[in-house]
DNA sequence: GTCTATATACAGATAGAC
DNA sequence: GTCTATCTGTATATAGAC
């Protein structure tokens, strides 16, 4: 019962995490679900509207999900663990986090796509930072909990890029073992 | 006195550093220096090549600086700082590291310069535990040297994504913070 | 080593019919 | 919402002259 904008939408997702937004096309996208690339121009004028709608999107779903963690765990420890298995279920899937992939195509972004993509990274960073000061006695470290949030949240994009390109999971293992022991 | 092909080597390789791989074509490396795209075949047969010149000439260099960085340099912190100092130059150019901004172009590449990039990251990670391993003394941390080498390099490429997008380089300094906080 | 000329493919995008 | 048809620009790459 998917409609073609949804089907859309979530190859494109998929294939930017794979290969960057430079690495589809109109043409590509309307072949995979049968119609022809001037019916994706109805659905995305161009490919900065497509742009905007996919970061909007996974944000969206982003920020859901670290609701739900902030919710539905009590300690610290639990809440950063179930944050970063967010990132290995990226990696399984041999992708890279939609906001990552396009950080690095940035020079080809227009001004308020790379205002969202900001967002994400800055957003995000302030969730780690919330939950960090909601719990302070559980944090082994005296490093402030910014730069614990800054230093979490790009470890965790290096390690994906990474990790593709060797061929194994091992910075995300690092990271995880390197941040989880900072809570108690 | 610097010939066409070195040129276009300087002017690709930092090119890609900031747009990437797909950013660049034979006809504006041409135009950059006044010749034309066919020429620029002459140099460069294909795109594959031009890649895995670019990635050869830029981890050759940097694996230079890394030997200078053991010569040169006393204490284990003195020599962590200098290379994380490589990526804070960078950083300061706007660009990526090349093999990060490539790992995120992967899937473009072909077997042989995957193979190329992830050399880079593995040597790179092995300079970093050997230094570790020369300086046991001088470490405060129970995390292995092979996961705290993963993590700082990964952490580091992650934050010159990251911060190329923000506009400042509050990652790149909060990872400087986090890693020398290790070492005496 | 560099040129002109060209082949071939693909890109983003739009007009107008149904 | 989807189609056909088309415009325009750009890409990689090659042949052959100078």
């Amino acid at each position: 019962m998917k409609g073609n904008r949804e089907k859309l939408e979530e190859n494109a997702l998929n294939a930017v995490q794979v290969g960057g937004l430079k690495s589809i096309s109109f043409r590509t996208m309307a072949e995979e679900i049968g119609i022809k690339s001037s019916s994706v121009h109805y659905h995305f004028p161009d490919k900065s509207d497509l742009a905007r709608t996919l970061i909007e999107r996974y944000s969206e779903e982003f920020f859901r999900a670290l609701k739900d963690i902030s919710n539905k765990r009590w300690k610290l420890r639990s809440k950063i663990k179930a944050f970063i298995e967010i990132f290995e279920s990226v990696a399984e899937a041999n992708k890279l986090c939609l906001c990552g992939m396009l950080a690095a195509e940035v020079e080809q972004l227009d001004q308020s796509n790379r205002a969202l993509l900001s967002e994400y990274f800055i957003d995000t960073e302030k969730w780690i930072v919330q939950l960090l000061n909601e719990h302070p006695d559980e944090i082994i470290s005296d490093i402030s909990p910014t730069a614990l949030a800054r230093s979490l949240l790009s470890g965790l994009e290096g390690a994906l890029l990474l990790d593709r390109v060797v061929g194994d999971r091992q910075r995300l293992k690092a990271q995880k073992e390197l941040y989880m022991s900072y809570f108690s």
